[in-house]
DNA sequence: ATATGTTAGTTTCAAATGAAACGAATTTCA
DNA sequence: TGAAATTCGTTTCATTTGAAACTAACATAT
C-alpha cells in the first residue's frame, strides 16, 4: 500500500482545517457494518432461494404479522411503498404469498403466506437466528444489553434529526 | 392501525414453528438505523452542494488522505471500484478533484481536492460532524467507548462470516 | 349528490447499481 | 526475451431503485 500519513487529528487541526476521520465517523461505521451484515445473509438465502431482500423482508414481516396490508408491511419493514409493491408482486407471481382485499374498505389488500410461502420461511428463519446468533456470539450478556439499549437510544434520536 | 397481535414468543414457540421476530432482530435494525442516518447526512449536502453519496465518500477519503490511488479509495471506502470510478468521473466532471497519473507504475491514478472541491469539502465537514455529534450527544461517556468497542467488536465477527 | 381532498397501491421514467467483459500497464516465469 | 497471468481502472449491459404521476376507493364538506 502507499505510504500516506496514519491517523491525524480526530476532527480539527490546530490551524483550523477541519478535518474528518472516516474511519471513526459514526455514520459511516454503521453503514459499513451494515452493508456487511445485510450482504452476508442475503447471501445465505438469495442463491438458495431466488429471493430478493427487499422479497425476504416481506416474507419475514408476514411471518410474524399475517393478514396485514401493504400499508402496514411498509410500516414495519421501515421500506417504502414501491418497493412494498415490487416485492409483494414479485413474491405472488412466485405463488409464495396470497392477497386477498379488505371488504371494510377495498383499497387496502390482505397478505399472507401461501403454503409454499410459509415452509421457504420456516427453512430461513433458523439461517437468519443462527447467523445473528454467531455475530451476537461475540459478545458477553451485558454487552448484548448495552447494545440493545444503545441501539433504540440512537434510533429514537436519528428519527428527531 | 389494524389489529395484529403484540410481541409473540422471540424466537421459537412451543410448537416448534420457527418465528422471526424483525423488530429485534439485529441486522435489520442496523439496516433500519444506518438508513435513517445516511439519509438525514446526505440530505444536508446533496441539493446544497449536488453531490451524491458516494461523491461525498470520495471527497471525504481525500481530505483525510490526499494523493492516494482509486484503488486505495475503495479500501478505505468500503465502495467498490466501479463506483469509484463513477464517482471520480463525476468529480472530476465538477472539478472538485484533479487526477495524475502515478509515473512509476502508470496503472494507479493519483487523486487530490481541487481548490474548489477543498473548499466544499471544508464547508460540508462541520455539517457531517455536527451531525453525528448531535446523534452521539445522546449518549454519555461511558455509552459512547461502549458504542465503540461493540462496533468494533460486531464489524470484526461480520467480517468473519 | 356533487365536488374536493385524502389514502392505498401501481406504473412510469430516469438515474443508480454491480457483475462481467474489457484495455492498458505491469509482473511472473519459463 | 516473450508468453501467460495479474492488477488498476473503465465501460457495457441488465437489473434495481425511487420520485412523481397515476388509478381506484374512500372521506368530508357544501
Amino acid at each position: 500500500m502507499r505510504d500516506a500519513e496514519e491517523n491525524g487529528p480526530p476532527a480539527s487541526a490546530a490551524g483550523g482545517d477541519p478535518v474528518l476521520n472516516l474511519e471513526g465517523f459514526l455514520p459511516y461505521r454503521l453503514s459499513v457494518l451494515t452493508n456487511t451484515v445485510s450482504r452476508a445473509i442475503a447471501g445465505a438465502y438469495s442463491k438458495r432461494f431466488g429471493l430478493s431482500i427487499p422479497e425476504w423482508r416481506v416474507l419475514a414481516v408476514l411471518g410474524r404479522f399475517p393478514d396485514i396490508s401493504a400499508k402496514e408491511v411498509t410500516e414495519r419493514t421501515a421500506m417504502d411503498k414501491v418497493r412494498v409493491s415490487r416485492a409483494v408482486a414479485a413474491l405472488r407471481r412466485k405463488a409464495l404469498i396470497k392477497r386477498r382485499t379488505d371488504a371494510r374498505d377495498r383499497r387496502f389488500s390482505i397478505l399472507r403466506h401461501s403454503e409454499r410461502g410459509h415452509r421457504i420461511y420456516e427453512e430461513i428463519v433458523p439461517l437468519a437466528l443462527s447467523y445473528e446468533k454467531r455475530l451476537v456470539d461475540a459478545l458477553c450478556d451485558e454487552e448484548r444489553d448495552a447494545l440493545d439499549a444503545l441501539l433504540t437510544k440512537l434510533m429514537g434520536k436519528a428519527r428527531d434529526l
